[in-house]
DNA sequence: TTGTACGCGTTATCAC
DNA sequence: GTGATAACGCGTACAA
């Protein structure tokens, strides 16, 4: 069934079939209703292959995913997807590693999939030096870009992110306040994000003038984290004598990790121990005592990424860049 | 950039062009090289639309999901995504809730987006009943379905599962043996793998001669599960004065549930409650002692989906049906 | 081995 | 209001 079956069905011409489809123009109300009759009459769905040739779009957003089973990032996805449908878009998934060279290929077959826009999903996507950054500009002049949870100010970029920074420096203020002076920090990416995380956590100890002790800022570089493998690392920094009171990670599962840590080495938390994650996400409920975190509102940043993407597909003016403030969740942990 | 500038730039015309670019037919090496460097020059690639046109495909998968933030249907995704791009397949992302109505759009959605197939995840799409699963029969008219983790006999539906019934069976068997006459079942879903694994719950019990008691049978409601609300489900039992010995969840998260039940009643695992869960999912390593759980292969699962789907497409015939063992996974609960 | 001409199903631009 | 017709860019018989 295509439109000239329905026009010959209906008695119309193709174009009289086309304006129905797409209630535009003035078409008699006779007309319309005799041409929805037969459509309905024979199931009719518009080809979207023929649609997508001359509008130049089916519709869809690429949504470019570093990993899609990280917890953060499937919830993201979940959230994402079904916003973009409310809003009549498909969602084209894929899944990238971390290394650039796959993420630049990413971008590259989705522009060359002609989708409308790309929604980047985590901070993995910007790295710190600008010549690792040339396949997001170059990308930028095909079709709009919107970074959720980075930022890079470029045109035709948005940036829609949670204040890393402030989050991770009030996370480790607290327990400052709370009389510990030797905190561990414990991270897993050097990203845009990931500094961010880092520069709060040394503002914060600044800011109550206590030295910044480079031995306790520990970056876990395995690319795929394991609870076991978290566990392990932070006995061996024990091992080499170590000494913390305290630990902040950049992610919920690193907290875990600690808290497998502790539980061997005989610590008890919070008492001997508080830890507090980042994400606020379900990994923080299965811990005992339940692991504090921040919450840097995925929900919002999602309907945030969303909303400007569509914007500018729709050619209105939109924020380059917007900024949401996370918050502490605390818990047994601390 | 179109194949006609190509062809022109090449000095040739927009046949060998598509010949070049297809890599068929014969064409001489030197014209395949000249056409080759002046696409390499002007960056070019074909036009997806019009090359759906004109195939009547986009090699495009839909990729049905009742819900992306579930960890175990996140990380099917995230296998089936890169399998399906390795074999030049896109995904097209639909979550669905688990409404039929929702589920009976997303599919009929996606027949109209006329993707090539479509694998439907999770047993949340097969119904109990003949009449909930029309739009399963209707689908598969259209294009091949299928079902992963879940079955259903028709033809053009392929379905690839683990076996639930044993792996809930030997799971079960394996607290009996060990002394315990009063496990607690705790389950989720009434769908197909729901009552497979129900069903292997009971039969662990006929096979040693130890009555079922419905009031161990508990079907947890709640549409989204929370592991507070799980605790909470399971202190109620409690308190109803159901007595239990030990615990097998159809699924990880419900477990972790179960040992913040025991926290709180201070009962150890697994001295007092040993508990087996279900997915062999992250969950398992978070909690204290770790969970014992059934592993159903879901990445074996995910790329037999795939090789099932596209031997499909290719006309090639394949089993109807693909059944896997599940793996009792032991860890400190037990 | 290469080129011509048409079909694919829709939207857009005219003319009537 | 409505209809004819030209794009849109590619694949592919068929012809050369």
């Amino acid at each position: 069934m295509n439109i000239y079956d329905i026009s010959e069905k209906a008695g119309v011409s193709i174009a009289t079939v086309s304006r129905v489809l797409n209630n535009s123009a003035r078409v008699s109300q006779k007309t319309r209703e005799k041409v929805l009759s037969v459509m309905a009459q024979y199931d009719y769905v518009p080809n979207p292959f023929a649609r997508g040739l001359g509008l130049k779009t089916m519709r869809t957003i690429g949504l470019l995913c570093p990993n899609a089973s990280d917890y953060y990032l499937a919830m993201a996805l979940s959230y994402l997807e079904r916003m973009l449908r409310k809003q009549g878009y498909d969602s084209m998934l894929l899944c990238t590693g971390k290394a650039l060279s796959d993420r630049e290929k990413g971008v590259e077959w989705l522009i060359s999939k002609h989708v409308d826009g790309i929604i980047l999903m985590g901070s993995t996507f910007v790295e710190d030096n600008e010549n690792g950054n040339k396949y997001l500009r170059n990308a930028a002049t095909h079709l709009p870009l919107v970074l959720l949870n980075a930022s890079y100010a470029n045109e035709n970029i948005y940036s829609v992110l949670c204040d890393d920074f402030h989050a991770t420096m009030n996370a480790t203020q607290f327990l400052l306040e709370k009389g510990r002076r030797n905190i561990l920090y414990l991270y897993h990416n050097r990203n845009y994000s990931g500094l961010k995380k880092l520069d709060g956590y040394k503002a914060a100890l600044k800011n109550m003038g206590v030295p910044v002790q480079e031995k306790l800022i520990q970056y876990f570089t395995e690319d795929k984290m394991s609870i076991p493998d978290i566990r392990d690392y932070i006995l061996g920094l024990d091992r080499k004598g170590i000494k913390f009171d305290a630990v902040v990670t950049s992610e919920d599962v690193m907290g875990v990790g600690v808290f497998k840590y502790a539980r061997i080495i005989g610590r008890n938390v919070p008492e001997d121990l508080p830890i507090i994650g980042y994400n606020n996400s379900s990994y923080c409920l299965c811990c005992e005592p339940e692991l504090s975190s921040v919450d840097n509102k995925l929900e919002m940043l999602c309907e945030q990424s969303v909303i400007t993407l569509l914007k500018v597909l729709s050619g209105e003016s939109v924020p380059q860049k917007m900024v949401f403030m996370g918050e502490l969740v605390l818990r047994g942990s601390t």
